[in-house]
DNA sequence: GATATAATGATAATCGTTATCATTATATTT
DNA sequence: AAATATAATGATAACGATTATCATTATATC
């Protein structure tokens, strides 16, 4: 079975970013190109391609679920200021090492494992500079 | 400054508790014994308490938010079938393991590091047992 | 080319959560 | 203890994100 269009569309469009966008940033990004497209189309590709696990879905305090086209494991820095998420990849060995910690702990409840999210709270590189301008206090 | 009687109450029956619940079921829960309090009162100290640190907001995709009255460090399992959310405890050791990670990614992107979070998706105990019984697929 | 199936896009509906605001409770001052 | 100021409550409206509905359009099959 063959993509739609639009499906097609949608997952190019977000493998080809770095950043997590909304469904919603990525319906307005979308738009300049095609105008035609709908926001439904959107949500609904994005919850069908996440569930074909061909992208991620991610879901982060108060704000909008993200989307992220790279399935590679890895990490997730969110930015306590700026709210944007980064990507961080760990090395083999910290993946390994994750991975042992939570088979480990899977085990010792009695469920079966079946992945690991790591995410990172903290302060990214642009916003820890921007407050050292300010006098070097962190929000 | 005293927690008002409402406050304590969430506080106190969250504290209780094992399970994670959501805003509403706490709401629900409480009203049985406490029959005039708000659902706004439930959200709103809710928000605060999390605000000052005495308890954890938990959020995953799709759900609404769920409430830990446990700040010590652990990590929880998501059951992909029932939903619910489990704590564990990581041994010293492990916890450690984990922060090391968290803190070597952190660096290598330039961000300050505030806090980590470990989630692992499976299939708890009990829906394994369940859907060993009808077969042993799971869903 | 005709018909069946599937996906779209506009929009209504839903759900979780927060904002508003008049009322009630608590604290402070006299 | 009464009067006043401050803070929190609870009902409900408002909001933002997401999903459901459904007539229309596109794609696949006969």
């Amino acid at each position: 079975m063959k993509y739609s269009r639009q499906k097609e569309l949608i997952l190019n469009s977000l493998k080809e970013r770095r950043d997590h966008p909304t469904a919603d940033m990525l319906y307005f990004d979308l738009k300049a190109g095609t105008p035609d497209i709908g926001i439904a189309t959107v949500y609904r590709n994005l919850s069908k391609l996440s569930e074909e696990g061909k992208i991620l879905r991610l879901h982060f305090a108060g704000e909008a679920d993200r989307f992220d086209g790279n399935t590679a494991p890895h990490s997730h820095l969110v930015c306590s200021v700026c709210k944007n998420i980064y990507d961080i990849f760990p090395m083999s060995a910290e993946t390994e090492a994750l991975n042992d910690i939570a088979n480990r702990l899977s085990q010792e409840i009695g469920a079966e494992h079946l992945g690991t999210e790591f995410n990172i709270r903290g302060v990214c590189c642009s916003c820890k500079r921007a407050s050292g301008s300010l006098g070097g206090e962190v929000l």
